[in-house]
DNA sequence: CAGGTCGCTATTGTATACATAACGTATTCA
DNA sequence: TGAATACGTTATGTATACAATAGCGACCTG
């Protein structure tokens, strides 16, 4: 090998595999187009080998489709697939805090998220909320969310809600992001906040089934939100992951 | 390539998934045990490069876990990890079951759904039931659960629930295998059964609630078996997929 | 002019060679 | 005698060469 240069800083499955995701999740990639192994391999610097290792992993991950007669294409999704991936991972997350309700939380464990609530709490005293308040809030948010997965002690239900997540409008900064074309952005984050502050005071008591059904009803708000951002599009150029919708010529 | 031999039927990296799946669930791998790359080559007859695909989706699946340093090891289960899947897929066919009643389900489609409830009733008849008929069991137990999963018409959805079914002991199948070591076992076909009479009628009538109510106690009666079924582990040879499970020792 | 077939090209599937990193062992020094 | 380091071996990570197939276009024939 002469003339190709090495990052050696990290795998080379692992770069491609990044490269490629952020080609798709930027809209570089169009939803149906067929991805060209020879085409990634110059995009991405990495060799036919990892990039093969990164569709593979791609596809899984739900990003990529294979395609019979061989290679893979950029998966398209309708709004409908939206929005049933963000109910799934309520449901999920759902469990999560049932299983972490029914299990016992000790008060050390809950302190990470308390802290988050707080944070959360001081940036939406602000009226109107800044933009860099509001990518905090993105972050915090996605920490709260996983923090609470991490709660249910389950591994395969952690793997299933990382993999529900994996889809970037499933996520929850995904969806947030979304939320945020809509005039009632901040009314809609408070009410985000209080199911928040319920779920904890809902597993501090140990109270499964209100744990679970406040998470459930968080995600069904935010594909009721979703649908709403949907129908103004003036404003998803925010979300750049929405490149993955499918549009109705296609 | 001059000695090695190629059967070229099917493609070198499925033949290499299916036989290392194979092996795995067989228990010829132990949990817990590396995967030598080298190994799976002269064991599965094809070249590193499709053994290593294989390797990636396997651990995609669940079945195997990569080795930080490199490689990949046979993933090793508790059996809370066992009884969280079981409940993990129950609550996501609750939601399948909830989406099929919200959406509506036309007779037609309801149809294949029926006959299973019809073949299944059939064989339930017998009593004590035959080795024969419970193995007949065990498949029209698994096409009915595929055909409500199928009902949902949410592709985002029926794949989670595939990947939750992925690990063998999560699976109709494999769930259903356990029971049957119980003394009660055809009690409890009985109840099964009587729950999948309910959700039929449920979709039928559209009460979605009813519905997820319904697979979610389905899951829930599986995995209080599934204990039971462990407590006594005399039959327990009846389920190869149990070898997954990781030893107090280990 | 239209339809079919043959052949070429481009792309994926497979195999293997090479590089590199990790682990184990042996030897040496304190 | 024990611990640490260096070296060798083995396995994985990466690159590329080779094979086969599918898609496309052109040419020929009816």
């Amino acid at each position: 090998m002469a003339e190709r240069e090495v990052d050696r800083s990290i795998s080379q499955t692992v770069k491609a595999q990044l490269a490629l995701r952020d080609q798709i999740l930027s809209g570089a990639l169009r939803p149906g187009e067929r991805i060209s192994e020879l085409q990634a391999v110059e995009t991405t610097g990495a060799s036919r080998t990892p990039v093969r290792m990164a569709l593979v992993r791609l596809e899984e991950e739900g990003l990529l489709e294979a395609i019979p007669s061989g290679g893979f294409m950029v998966k398209a999704f309708s709004e409908r697939d939206i929005s049933d991936s963000i109910e799934l991972r309520g449901t999920l997350e759902g469990l999560a805090a049932r299983f972490a309700a029914e299990r016992g939380v000790s008060a050390r464990e809950l302190e990470p998220l308390k802290e988050c609530l707080a944070a959360i709490d001081e940036l939406l005293g602000q009226v109107p909320i800044s933009v860099d308040a509001f990518s905090s809030y993105v972050t915090l948010n996605a920490r709260f969310h996983a923090l609470l997965t991490e709660l249910s002690r389950s591994p395969p239900l952690i793997r299933q809600i990382d993999r529900a997540s994996a889809l970037p409008f499933a996520s929850p900064s995904g969806f947030v992001m979304a939320q945020s074309a809509l005039p009632e952005a901040q009314q809609i984050l408070i009410i985000a906040q209080e199911h928040h502050r319920v779920v904890i005071d809902a597993i501090e008591n140990r109270e499964g089934a209100r744990a679970e059904a406040v998470m459930r009803e968080h995600a069904r708000l935010a594909v009721r939100n979703l649908r709403l951002a949907l129908r103004n599009r003036t404003h998803l150029d925010l979300l750049p992951a929405l490149a993955l919708i499918k549009t109705a010529t296609d």
